[in-house]
Parts: C-alpha cells; structure tokens; sequence
DNA sequence: AAGTGGTCTAGACCACGGC
DNA sequence: CCGTGGTCTAGACCACTTC
C-alpha cells in the first residue's frame, strides 16, 4: 500500500470527494459519464475493488447512476419526497421568504390530551405557541406548536419571527429532530380558527396533527395545523 | 473458482438466501448475530469479499445491521411506513375483508384533464372505475379509476368485487407497480359524491388525487378518492 | 471488438468492541 | 486479548452495451 490514507481519510473517500467537487463545480452535469472504474483506479493509485467502492457507495447515496456494460453516470437532481422540513425551510427551498405571525405564546398545564401525545404526565407544563403563516400576504394556515415546558421554557421568549422553531432546538438546545408521524383529515373552519385565517365558517380545511421526535425517539414537538384547503395541498410520495 | 455459481446464482446471492431462509424459518430471530465474515467465507467456500458483500447488501436492504467490532445481527422487523398499498392490501394487513362496491365501469373519451394525468393524447380512451368502499357496512370512501384504455381495456370486465385492481395489473398484465405520487386536500361533500357516501351535503371529506407508476415510470393508474373525514385519517412518517 | 460494470480470489493490515 | 467489521491489493473472468 503506497501510503494510502494520507490525512486518515480512506481512499474511496477521497475518490468520492474528487467525483462530488466535479459535480459541485459544474464540470460535471447530470447525465455525464463519471470516469470508470479503470479510470479512477489508475488517477488515484488503488485498486480496481476500491475504485469501484467508491461508484457503488455514491450510486447507494443516490449521486450516481451505475450501468452495467455502459458506465457510471451523474444521476439528476434528486427530488426529496415526505422530507420533514419547517415552514421556514419549505419556503427558503422555494425561494420565498417566511412570513409568519406569533398570536399567541404561553405555558399551558390543563390539555392533558397534548400531554399524553408528548409522552408526558398529564398536568405537566407545557409551552404552546400559535402562528399564522402567510403566503403573499394572505393567511394560509394556523399553527399551534406544543413543547415540553420544563425543558424548553426558554422558547417562550424565542424570538420566532426570525427564526425558525427547528433551528431553535437543533442549535439552541442541541436536540437534532430525526423524523415526524403526520394524521391527516379534513375538517371545516369554525369560530377562531375562521377568524384568524379570514375564511367563512364552514369552508373545508386540512387538518395535520404532527409528533415530531428526536433522534432519541422521544417526541419533542406536537403540532396542530390547519390549512386553508385552495391555497395548500399536501404532497406523498409512496414506494411499494 | 472451483465451480461457484453452480445455477447461475451469484455466491453472494446464495448466501444471502441461507441467512433470509434462517431468519423465515426463526432460527434467527431480530437480534440474534449472524454468522461473521469468515465463517461465512469457510461455510460456503468462497473468499472473505463474496461473503463480506452478501453483508453489505443485506444490511442496505434492512434484513440486518452490522456493528463494527461487534457483529452482524438479525434487524429488527421493519414498519412500513409510507408503503403504496391497496385498499385490499391495507384491509388484508388489519385482518379485515375488503368490501366495495362498483357503482360505474364504462370507457370514456372525453376528459382531458384525466388523459393529461396519465401523460395520454386527450380525447384518448380511458377506463373508468368508480367504487365505493365499506367499512363495518358503511361507505367511508368513493374511489374513481382511470387507467389507459387501448393497454387495459379488458380491465372493464375485470371481477373487481373478488380480486383487487393492483393485483389483477400485475398477474394479468405483468405490470409492476412502482410508487405513486399523492395529492392530498379538503373539501366539502356536494351532489353526487354526498349521496354516494351517505353523508350531508357541506361535510368535510378528504380529497386524495393519486397518480400511481409502474416500475418503468409509466403513469397507469389515475385514482380520486373521496374519504369520510371522521372515519378515514391518513398516516405519514416523514424522515429529516 | 472495445469498454463498461458485476462477480470473485486469497490474501493483508487496521479499528473497534467486549471480555 | 481475540474476534468482529472496515479498508485494500492485484489480479481474474463474465455479462452487458455500444459501435
């Protein structure tokens, strides 16, 4: 072995990182062929086996395309599908800026039934913050979020027109959020809800009920939303 | 080589159907090690690579997880979330007898926005399925089907009330479905659909718009449902 | 026919985990 | 310490695609 693992790093490491930087900067696009096998083993001094685990490994990340008999190709722009994202990271995706109003933040003791979707003792303190989201200026959606209060009774001053809840906890409390159950149904626009979103009573809404959880699997956010059902839609995609 | 790949079947291969069929069989049940590496290598005769690659791809298909230092160990049984399945299928999964009932099956040549969806020529021939679902003798759901109408039309006589429509496409015309990509809003029960469901005019349902791919990317199936809101609510797991 | 990825060998050393 | 998985070599032949 002619000294490979120069600063630690493996050697189909750095091959992929030499591949990535190609994509970054544009000198490969997708559908362009990568160097082959033989190629990369002979640019980079290894081995055919270790070449070729750096093309099998990218191929599984989902960077490239691998056919048999033709070559290893840029795959296209992956599209993230059921990807739990914040409201802030769903819009700068899109290139729109978050416009959100805090109507209401608070610490709660007396909706036993959020405490039981957070796994906690009923009566516990919790933090509820409700929000209007807008999109072009007009309200869209409400949402009410629920918080363990006794570990996280600093949100309650957390200044959330700025940032979003998500980076709130992954920076703030070093909680890192793994992964969410949605229910979805439908339901209709009533009293306050109405109000706050400026609908009529009766028009149908989406109805998301979320427990957002931790790489822990403990939950730490519950979520309620409603959507104003023409303005928004929710989007799945299912593998079989 | 002394003689591998004695019926075509690659060595990696036959190991992986000893480990799976071990696992069937519950002589190893989640959690259990697997045998390492090199005993593997000695049972079947092959080099640590072949054996060690039948690993590798195991543990990315989720059959088991590998601890480095530690072992190979059967995982845990997977939950599927997210998974496109039928009507039938999801009854069949709760142990439940699906129950439906077809209200219209005719070909139509003269809705362009259903042609649009299955990446058809308007004013093409398009299958037409309507059926309602039961639930405990209840209508939960009505769920209108379109495929295209020059591969699947023999699918207008197809005994729907027996078998289900993803299984019929895949033994009687070798279609392999894929995924499906889902739209999901609210809305409100109105003319027609109310009757059919059995419920007031002016109730919330939920509205999914599916459109379902076989393996090859092919859009073959168009489906609207309407779903009762109180009775049906839809799960998604997103990951981060 | 030339070039590609897919399978495979018979070894090697390293890094990590548990006793 | 020993056994595990992780990385790696320097070749080989096969199967497939493209021309």
């Amino acid at each position: 072995m002619t000294e490979n693992r120069r600063n630690g790093t493996p050697a189909y490491v750095r091959i992929q990182q030499a591949i990535l930087q190609q994509i970054e900067t544009d000198q490969l696009k997708p559908g362009d062929a990568v160097s082959s096998e033989r190629e990369l083993a002979r640019m980079h001094s290894v081995s055919l086996m270790t070449a070729r685990h750096a093309l099998v490994v990218l191929e599984r990340e989902g960077v490239v395309e691998r056919r048999h008999g033709a070559g290893t190709f840029v795959a296209p722009p992956r599209i993230h599908f059921n990807k739990l994202m914040s409201y802030t990271e769903q819009m700068g995706s899109r290139g729109l800026a978050p416009r959100s109003k805090t109507v209401l933040t608070k610490i709660i003791e007396d909706e036993p039934e959020v405490a039981a979707r957070l796994g906690l003792p009923m009566a516990s303190r919790i933090v509820k913050i409700e929000r209007v989201r807008y999109a072009a200026d007009e309200p869209f959606a409400l949402e009410t979020c629920y918080l363990p209060g006794n570990e996280f009774s600093r949100m309650v001053k957390a200044p959330l027109a700025r940032t979003s809840l998500f980076a709130t906890l992954e920076h703030e409390y070093g909680v890192e959020i793994a992964y969410a159950d949605e229910e979805v149904d439908a339901t209709v626009a009533e009293g306050r809800v109405a109000k706050l979103l400026s609908v009529p009573k009766g028009d149908p809404l989406l109805r998301i009920r979320q427990v957002i959880y931790s790489s822990k699997s403990k939950p730490v956010i519950y979520v309620i939303g409603f959507y104003k059902s023409e303005r928004h839609s929710l989007f799945i995609r299912r593998m079989r």
